[in-house]
DNA sequence: CTTTAAGGTGTTAGCGATAACATTGACAAA
DNA sequence: TTTGTCAATGTTATCGCTAACACCTTAAAG
């Protein structure tokens, strides 16, 4: 008793205030049954009274389960600067309102050796969320290792791997047919492409949808009009030059992400070119900036905030029922009609 | 041991491997003395052989500390992707990472009558960021209960309260002057002005700021060049056209957020005016949108990931050093030039 | 050769909560 | 009245870890 200065209301201190033992309080506060209403209710009444506030430290000891949603994603020093993220963790955030949890954050520092396992014992993390996982890591093993102690996950997006786990993303197929669909209404009929990440899940899904749809749309098919980046700013700075100076230059660019085509969007107009009178752009996420940029982007919406919300209930699905089939949802995205088309 | 069907390695574990008692690997694990440097090494070696890892729930709910940093904000449903909190975050995860703390999230739920000391008891906090704090409640009773029961904490922003508190803020004053001198140079003899929330911290400060200087640098006076925004883009877009009706028009406008400062844009542009030529447009924030907007907004930048980092590592310095007298650092701006101006 | 000090190590008691199991007591049936 | 039953409580062990303290070495001092 000595070593803690100050020691806040416990449920035994309920209990003495009470006369009754600490294991009746505690079926109280877990609302169980086997008590009978007059004594529950008047248990209530000094807690209340007291103050009490459930330490929920002691609480995930015994349980092991932490009453948290983590959220992990890889070391990036510019993470939660990248306002794609941020709107998902917006909807991740909603969803622990909703189920009363706490919201962690962690970053994997694949240097270090740290495995989602390990951080999920560490701090008894019975619920965790998957972002932008890294392919080069064993994920199979990972996976594994969650299944096997029985922490329930989400991925975000799309988990590329042959397990079924559950896994939130946009409809990649989908939105790149409203992209092209739009742009052909538009009597376009030569689109350059700025394709994503190879590594990740989403870019070489949205680059098959292109190569699949623009042959259906009876687009030009050079294949030089496909470039590479791997979604950021730069890459779409970068790669907008080799569209430029083909010797039939595209009437419109279709980028797999709004960074890339903000980026393509600054090459084209330092080539006092005109927006979208001399050429059209696409992107796809609408991010923040996408309303910001002049002429604000046309672009594919994806449900951003939703997407995290939906991840966090997928989790929690698996974890009530034992029999629930772990599943990838595709939400649908949507047209934002804007200038830059 | 039937309740839990598999447990993970503890320090008991080790110490039956090792054939001594548990309480010599948690010296060993705490890096205490009192252990010979062999019996440590053997230790340490079968430890890491067996894969060991502390169990923080376990270590928190003796130690009354939860090796995290919390972050409390006001119910905001789009806390997150306002994008001048999330850099700020940035900053804080950054010094998580440092210090070796877990990031947890909460927000304070002023209906529900939560308060931060009750969630720093419910989850064993011991370092508590408090952001962009209301005051219409009473925070100096916050600051008491959270003092009283050891929990260490800085404000972001500044606290405008009276106690000593720790708080990291930008220097507004010197942001406003650098805003106003280049105005000066280039000329401009009016100025409007969009002031922020005036029921923040920044938001008058920057106000009294702008006043005072634009005497000093003989600036047109009158008051109806100040209109009352409340630091978001509706209000700057509301507001502007205020100062566009005037008699006589204002040849710049200062706002006291980039957000106004975007809204003022769009107004500006949508009557056909010119920005810088007929109107510049000077910003307070750097946000992220200032570089994407067209033109590009000339501002203030603040320090926003030091100013997070920062606000940790007071508090870190506050827990370690008992006669560390709470402080608050005004961090330095800076001038982005950028087109608007 | 015994005493003493100090460094190592083991023992034990919690932290605040949950849960298995034991016990009590009230009421109905025998 | 006696017994049985089941709901309502109490008792106790435990989660994994830390920390106070007791104990036991060993080596230097007397």
């Amino acid at each position: 008793m000595k070593r803690f200065e100050k020691t806040s209301i416990t449920i035994k201190d309920i209990a003495k205030k009470a006369g009754v033992a600490h294991s009746t309080v505690s079926l109280v506060m877990n609302d169980r049954e086997h008590v009978s209403p007059k004594l529950r209710e008047k248990i209530l009444k000094i807690a209340n009274d007291m103050g009490y506030m459930p330490n929920m430290v002691a609480r995930s000891l015994i349980s092991k389960k932490s009453s948290t949603v983590a959220v992990v994603f890889p070391e990036n020093p510019h993470f939660f600067t990248i306002t794609y993220f941020l709107m998902i963790i917006e909807g991740i955030q909603n969803a622990c309102k909703k189920y009363n949890r706490a919201l962690m954050f962690f970053s994997l520092d694949q240097t270090k050796g740290e495995s989602y396992y390990q951080i999920s014992r560490k701090w008894l993390i019975d619920l965790m969320i998957i972002m932008n996982v890294d392919y080069t890591r064993d994920i199979s093993k990972d996976i594994q290792d969650l299944r096997d102690n029985g922490i329930y996950f989400s991925f975000l997006t799309k988990y590329l791997g042959k397990e079924k786990v559950n896994s939130v993303c946009v409809d990649n197929l989908e939105g790149v047919r409203i992209a092209l669909e739009y742009l052909a209404s538009q009597g376009h009929k030569r689109i350059g492409f700025i394709a994503g990440n190879p590594n990740s899940a989403d870019g070489p899904e949205r680059s098959q949808a292109y190569k699949a749809l623009s042959k259906k749309y009876g687009f030009d098919q050079d294949d030089e009009l496909t470039v590479q980046g791997d979604f950021t700013f730069e890459s779409g700075e970068r790669e907008m030059p080799k569209l430029l100076t083909l010797k039939k230059r595209p009437t419109a660019i279709f980028a797999a992400s709004d960074y890339m085509a903000i980026g393509a969007m600054r090459v084209i107009k330092s080539q006092g070119l005109s927006i979208p009178k001399d050429i059209a752009v696409m992107g796809f996420d609408n991010t923040l900036e996408a309303a910001y940029v002049e002429p604000s982007l046309t672009t594919i919406r994806q449900p951003l905030q939703e997407m995290g919300e939906k991840a966090v209930d997928l989790a929690i699905r698996s974890m009530n029922d034992e029999n629930f089939e772990p599943q990838t949802l595709a939400l649908k995205p949507e047209l934002m009609k804007r200038q830059s088309c």
